[in-house]
DNA sequence: GCCGTTTTCGGCCCGACTGTTTTCAGTCG
């Protein structure tokens, strides 16, 4: 969360990176305690620069070294191996390295016996010849590696793109490999699955007899541009877009085995791994299987792995190396949110207000249709002057929402506004109109780039004030547009609690926001939640599915999602932080 | 560089694909 931790973690991958061209080895025991430690300071809470080395060696993956170099750039923004190595290997020579199928070893050969360091001397070598003779590699080198710089443009290994660009093309694909004659199941897998907010590549699993159709009618697809590899049980394709899409056919045997292996994370996985080999086993994408019988302990499903190795289930969204594998062992996992666990939708725009799209009734019924139970209307207020209500308006609003209430006799209607806070705090109308409403949610729509203090009084005096039940979109961040405010977490927290005030969890792909650190530390301590749609037509209704996704990365115990809560309770909530 | 219910030394996850090797090296995830 602090932005030092992100500092810090990127300078750790630069070193990572660095070391791995030093040592001419991906796999260096070095560099793969530097990316352990970077996943490991990005990952905590706690802010580095409050913390001494000694602390941060009690982080799991940071040693003395490490701790050190943290220290280090901490205090005086350089590290000096890092600043060494930087001297050592030019920008230009790293660049090689984004070129797919280019690793440590050949950026060496290059260097040493062609002089070649940097991307136009590479073309120079491939285009003349001298690349090819290069021993232990040919003209097929060659010809790949001069497609992969064309195409570096299209799909680049290092590019991750936002979630909102990758989930539907995921999901066309695994609808249209399953209509593929003789496909038994197809799933995706890898970040995607445990729901990062950035995807790099796609990982798609297949179970099938005849591997053979399903990998020609990935090759074919409509979707995708080139191929990048195709084998028995494996092929790699980049779509027209640039998006890396991987298929791996396993036996379904096997499928639980591989769901893990490719949902990884890689830390999860080599976790997983230590477990496996604590008892004689060894766990591979086709089985957990004994190291000297070979024998088959666990691999057709998930659960039957993590059974074996002793281990309540692990949530996919949870799978980053955090400490779940220990909660696991304790079966001290929460009880996260399922899609079903909602009762509500606490954050809709009906065609009131300048960007709703459907009427009020089509929304409501929308919501009955989806089994809802209760239901808030919260157009924009006055002070949005593109499409917000007015005050008269705000009052028509609410006499036909309560007819709609009386006349349908199903669902409990909530009158509400999604309310402005401007830059002090304050939000539309005044205190005497804002009791009037039944609900409240207020959100950021501007000023993203004050400090910390300004967003932090911003938020703070926003959740204090009692018209507001829930802080819509806490960050308003947009993923891949812009990054949302910053603001201290702690202060935030405090409020929350003192009031009864709910931080939402905005359901739209785009937004994902509260983000899933926030939801992680808040919900530790104890704030409550609200997975809010902020629908704008009837079909955004369906969303929901991705704020339970993202409440459940955060490791959100259901119980603390207010609108998972029977309706008596629910309004019991609404009142008490409505009467201050 | 990290780590310790066998360990403060000696381990550290595992397999597919490709090309160039007639048995393996490099890259990738």
């Amino acid at each position: 969360m602090p932005r030092m931790n992100d500092d810090v973690a990127a300078a750790l991958d630069e070193l990572a990176r660095l070391t791995k061209v030093d040592e001419q080895d991906p796999n260096s025991f070095r560099v793969r305690a530097y990316e352990k430690a970077a996943r490991a300071i990005e990952s905590l809470s706690d802010d580095v620069t409050e913390m001494s080395a000694n602390a941060l060696t009690t982080v799991d993956g940071v040693g003395k070294s490490t701790a050190a170099k943290i220290r280090q750039y901490v205090d005086d923004g350089r590290i000096d191996k890092l600043e060494a190595l930087r001297e050592q290997y030019p920008p230009g020579q790293l660049e090689l390295l984004d070129v797919p199928g280019l690793g440590p070893k050949m950026l060496a050969l290059l260097d040493e016996v062609l002089e070649v360091r940097d991307l136009a001397g590479l073309q120079a070598a491939l285009a003349d010849g001298r690349f090819a003779d290069l021993p232990g590699l040919g003209d097929k080198t060659a010809e790949n590696l001069a497609h992969a710089i064309d195409r570096m443009h299209l799909a680049s290994k290092t590019r991750r793109r936002p979630i909102h660009d990758v989930l539907p093309v995921a999901e066309r694909l695994v609808a249209d490999l399953a209509e593929v004659p003789g496909v038994e199941q197809v799933a995706f897998a890898g970040s995607l699955r445990r729901f990062r907010d950035t995807i790099g590549d796609v990982d798609l699993l297949v179970t099938t007899a005849d591997p053979a159709p399903v990998m020609a009618a990935l090759r074919d697809h409509d979707l995708v541009s080139d191929v990048v590899g195709s084998g028995d049980t494996k092929t790699s394709v980049v779509t027209r877009d640039g998006l890396s899409v991987d298929l791996r056919v396993v036996p379904a045997a096997s499928l639980g085995a591989a769901m893990v292996y490719f949902t990884g994370s890689k830390g999860h996985n080599i976790a997983l791994r230590q477990r496996a080999i604590d008892r004689g086993w060894t766990l591979s994408e086709y089985a957990l299987s004994d190291t000297e019988t070979d024998e088959v302990v666990a691999g057709a499903t998930e659960q039957d792995v993590y059974d074996a190795l002793d281990l309540a289930w692990v949530a996919p969204e949870l799978r980053e190396d955090n400490g779940e594998v220990a909660r696991a062992a304790a079966d001290d996992l929460p009880r996260l949110v399922e899609l079903d666990d909602l009762r509500g939708d606490l954050h809709d725009h009906t065609d009131w207000s300048g960007d709703g799209r459907n009427t009020m009734e089509e929304m409501v019924a929308a919501a009955a249709a989806r089994g809802l139970d209760y239901l808030a209307i919260t157009d924009h207020a006055e002070d949005l002057r593109i499409n917000g209500i007015d005050r008269d308006g705000m009052r028509r609003q609410r006499r036909e929402l309560a007819d709609l209430e009386d006349q349908r006799g199903d669902l409990r209607l909530l009158h509400g506004a999604e309310l402005n806070i401007g830059t002090d705090g304050s939000v539309d109308y005044d205190p005497d109109f804002l009791a009037e409403f039944g609900f409240g949610v207020a959100s950021v729509h501007s000023a993203f780039t004050r400090s910390v203090a300004d967003q932090t009084a911003r938020l703070v005096t926003a959740i204090r004030n009692p018209a507001v039940n829930v802080i819509g979109h806490p960050s308003g961040r947009k993923l891949g547009k812009r990054p949302g405010i910053e603001f201290d977490l702690d202060a935030v927290i405090e409020a929350c609690l003192a009031t009864g005030t709910a931080l939402e969890i905005n359901s739209n792909l785009h937004r994902l926001d509260a983000t899933a650190e926030v939801v992680r530390d808040a919900g530790r301590a104890g704030v409550l939640f609200a997975i809010s749609t902020d629908a704008h037509t009837t079909r955004e209704l369906d969303n929901a599915r991705h704020g339970v996704t993202q409440s459940r990365r955060g490791g959100l115990p259901a119980e603390q999602v207010v609108n998972t809560w029977p309706r008596a309770r629910f309004l019991d909530w609404v009142e008490q932080v409505r009467s201050g």
